[in-house]
RNA sequence: GCCUGGGUGGUGGAACUGGUAGACACCCGAGACUUAAAAUCUCGUAAUCUUCGGAUUGUGCGGGUUCAAUUCCCGCCCCAGGUACCA
């Protein structure tokens, strides 16, 4: 077979077929194999791929491929985050039906990716919109709700004006939509919602197995996110009123200098508290105006601090000092009990309110060293708050006690009189999974006029999108206007009822979809245990850091719920985590606003897959960002010309042999060679496992190429056998990478089976030990001189020859040498002065 | 403010447990081949100085430890990401 030229389209065509009609990429369960799964985040189907897809996607097919070639059994499938809001403003756009946008671009999606040579096991392929899939959400749902994991609450809810529905706190950025930007409204609704606070322990807890496995700084983000803090509710009795305030507290031990009391605006008790006082009318305006204020304004760094006199009082459990109750605008009702208790001698906001309303401060924390002196921090003299560790002071029978044990002293002697307990408070609130969309999936409940809310009973499952929906044109879901859909009867007593017209948050689909590639044909049940049980967890997952929160967290939480409703053993999902770093053009992300995006489509048919895959590997380390190079590209496509030139040239002489298979070198440039063929296998195996450093991994196998370029003319009789091996050698460590052009070249060799069938190549320690080596010579630990040694030559003579070199003697004369230090095979450093 | 990363040539980036800073590639320059161009091949390419042997400086800044520091320690500056009136 004799090569021509390199025609990367044909080659890339031709390898695709061969590895689909083969099936080579299909993996089953199978118990004697040692199981990776790799997993790359499914794209949502917009239509085209970008950069970023091919970069997360080549990552992962590296992975798959070296993994397999390693001997493990690789689960590597692909499929589609396909519900979702841009199907529906193309159909309304377009005036056509959600799915027939989605599908279409699924279909182009996969052609694209096909063209990229991944091996996946296509077999596998899901879409989140199809029924099949949905169904088992629906299921899980309806465990969720027996085990009231699930519930339905009114609240106010972060409502998108754009998108015509309610966001999770988790898709509210800087208050604006995750998606769209629009600013984000409240809004009161009923909706439904998943307890995740109730495994807030456990998702932070389990973090710290994932120590190691996942990047530092997505495990401090979910910690931040989770927000757990250690504190005290405390109770305060309301003066002449029979009511109580409960705050949340981290400072239990400055009680005695808490003055007064904070509220929110929106705080259940502020109508009852201010409903007969004189300036009600002054107070209603207060508290409108407060939550009006959008998001933004009320969150802003430099807002006034701003309160308003309730008229009422509460009392200090500890001193019986009267508190006067106000309403602040920076008191937040979603954080704590939405009261604050004020102390502010010891905290900065209730020190700044104070001095603005002239409230009273107390000193009860005394910095160590003063307190040394026999002298008070003086409330008069103070700038700030004093918010640092001390002695308790005019803090009763606590005085004289370091405020960390006092914190618990203080809840103990309250909790005595039922006033106060430890208490452990999160950031974190329970996801919204409602969303008021057409395109997502339907939430299986009916709401009957007698019964209430019944769920769906399974064998009804699932409740079917309409396909005859017709969206509409100002965005609004057509399901609550759809007779046929939301009229339905009551399963409980048979009554005319109606059904929920609400789907789910579409990360109710991402949250699951890994356990569904175990097992994607299953029409008994979501997947069967012996699937997951064999190939979950992900070994390794990789996508962008932007799910860094959102759907990572709602995947470990998911992870957990459906252990304890009995579907899946495992605790965690992703056992590894890689986010790739952004593809960028002129040091900006890509954009079509910026105009500087760069179309996969037009690289591959240019410089073919494999060269759009090197150069991308090849560019940046798979964390760091990417500069997108036009150039680069080019040189990635040069260095696989050059390679399909070497082996074109040499194709007469090629045996088909195992990479590193040459052991007995007879002339020197082909143990060179030969050094230079095991320490490539020694460092491509090394910067593939620690890190994945695809880059370092193909400088390397260049450098091999660049050294049979270099030697193939020196090596005399060793020449087939020592290129044969080398050749071998270098097509098999690049393979994961440009597998097409490799599986040519290996075939050009006269091998049969397919390269992807190879096993991964291993080197010889007798290989890497070389005869001579250079040992480098400094004087002061600057570098004077080299030289060249035999291996392993005795440190005497190695000093004897350093000290008579010529550079080196011209450094240390008139000096007297102090210490020699030898490093064998390396270095000799010479004190001298 | 707090948390997490990160600052190395003209550019992307290397440097395994402290041991020749700049691998590999891009760009650029010179030469070979060619009628010519492209492609390809060879060589050069941190800065400054140079008697062309080499010397000096150099990994954000300032200190320190060490025979030896991009690497370890202390203090600062800058950049990116996350997060926050969180009580």
């Amino acid at each position: 077979m004799a090569l021509g030229k390199y025609d990367p389209e044909a080659v890339e065509r031709k390898w695709q077929q061969t590895w689909q009609d083969s099936g080579c990429f299909e993996v089953e369960v199978d118990s004697a194999k040692p199981k990776y799964y790799v997993l790359e985040m499914f794209p949502y189907p917009s239509g085209k791929i970008h950069m970023g897809h091919v970069r997360n996607y080549s990552i992962g097919d590296v992975v798959a491929r070296f993994k397999s070639m390693q001997g493990f059994n690789v689960l590597h499938p692909m499929g589609w985050d396909a519900f979702g809001l841009p199907a529906e403003n193309a159909a309304i756009k377009n005036s056509t039906h959600p799915a027939t946008w989605t599908y279409q671009n699924i279909a182009e999606m996969r052609e694209q990716l096909q063209r990229l040579g991944y091996s996946y096991d296509w077999r596998r392929e899901i879409a989140s919109c199809r029924p099949e899939y949905y169904k088992w959400e629906q299921k899980f749902f309806l465990k969720f709700l027996e085990k009231g994991l699930a519930y339905r609450k009114d609240s106010p809810q972060n409502w998108c004006p754009s998108c015509n529905t309610v966001l999770a706190n988790e898709q509210v950025e800087e208050g604006l939509c995750w998606r769209c930007d629009s600013e984000v409204e409240q809004k009161d609704m009923e909706q439904w919602f998943l307890r995740i606070t109730d495994y807030a322990d456990e998702l932070l807890a389990d973090l710290e197995s994932l120590e190691g496995g996942w990047p530092e700084r997505v495990l401090n983000m979910q910690r931040n996110w989770i927000g757990r803090s250690y504190g005290a509710e405390l109770t305060f009795k309301v003066k002449d009123m029979d009511q109580t305030v409960s705050v949340f507290t981290t400072r239990p031990d400055t009680l005695f200098g808490a003055t007064f009391m904070s509220v929110a605006a929106e705080h259940p008790l502020v109508e009852t508290l201010t409903a007969d006082a004189p300036n009600k009318a002054e107070i209603d305006a207060f508290v409108a105006n407060i939550r009006n204020m959008d998001r933004i304004k009320r969150g802003a760094d430099d807002l006034e601090k701003e309160g308003i006199f309730t008229g009422k009082y509460c009392v200090n459990p500890v001193t019986g000092a009267d508190m006067p109750i106000y309403i602040a605008n920076f008191v937040l009702m979603g954080y704590g009990t939405g009261a604050v208790m004020a102390v502010p001698a010891h905290d900065q906001r209730d020190f700044e309110f104070a001095r603005k309303y002239g409230l009273p401060l107390k000193t009860v924390i005394n910095p160590a060293e003063l307190d040394a002196t026999g002298e008070v921090l003086a409330e008069a003299d103070l700038q700030a708050a004093y918010t640092d560790p001390g002695i308790l002071v005019n803090s009763g029978d606590f005085s004289g006690m370091d405020n960390e044990s006092a914190k618990k002293a203080i809840v103990e002697h309250l909790d005595s009189s039922g006033l106060g307990t430890m208490a452990v408070n999160y950031r974190l609130r329970d996801w919204n999974v409602s969303r008021q969309r057409f395109w997502g999936a339907p939430i299986p409940v009916i709401y009957c006029p007698d019964c209430g809310v019944v769920p769906v009973p399974e064998d009804q499952l699932p409740v079917l999108l309409p396909e005859n929906a017709q969206v509409r044109s100002d965005g609004k879901s057509p399901l609550p206007a759809m007779e046929e859909f939301v009229n339905c009867t009551c399963p409980a007593c048979g009554a005319a009822a109606r059904r929920e017209t609400d789907t789910f948050d579409t990360f109710f689909e991402s949250s699951w979809y890994y356990m569904r590639y175990c097992d994607p044909r299953n029409e008994s049940e979501p997947f069967s245990q012996e699937a997951t049980g064999y190939w979950m967890n992900v070994d390794q997952y990789i996508g962008g850091i932007e799910h860094a929160i959102l759907h990572l967290l709602y995947s470990r939480f998911f992870t957990k719920a459906l252990r304890d409703t009995g579907f899946i053993k495992a605790d965690e999902p992703f056992a590894n985590l890689l986010t790739q770093g952004m593809v960028l053009k002129d040091g900006g992300k890509m954009s079509k606003s910026k105009g500087n995006v760069v179309d996969p489509n037009s690289m591959i048919s240019r410089y073919g897959a494999d060269a759009t895959r090197l150069f991308i590997l090849f560019a940046s380390p798979p964390v760091k960002e990417l500069e997108w190079s036009d150039q680069g590209i080019e040189g990635a496509f040069r260095f696989l010309s050059r390679l399909w030139r070497l082996v074109e040239e040499l194709e007469d002489r090629l045996e088909a042999v195992r990479p590193t298979s040459f052991n007995d070198p007879q002339t020197d440039a082909a143990r060179q060679l030969r050094f230079k063929e095991h320490d490539t296998v020694r460092r491509v195996t090394r910067d593939i496992e620690n890190e994945f450093q695809f880059n370092t991994a193909i400088a390397a196998v260049m450098e091999l190429v660049n050294e049979m370029y270099a030697l193939k003319d020196e090596l005399a009789d060793d020449a087939p056998k020592a290129l044969s091996s080398a050749i071998a050698t270098a097509v098999t460590l690049l393979s994961p990478v440009a597998p097409h052009l490799c599986e040519e070249l290996w075939a050009a060799m006269g091998h049969a089976e397919s390269l992807a069938r190879q096993s991964w190549p291993t080197f010889a320690e007798d290989a890497l030990v070389k005869d001579e080596v250079t040992l480098v010579v400094q004087v002061n630990g600057k570098v004077r001189g080299k030289f060249e040694a035999p291996n392993d030559a005795p440190k005497d003579d190695v000093e004897k020859i350093a000290l008579g070199l010529e550079n080196v003697a011209k450094f240390i004369e008139g000096k007297t040498v102090r210490k020699v230090i030898v490093i064998p095979n390396k270095l000799v450093n010479i004190v001298a002065n």
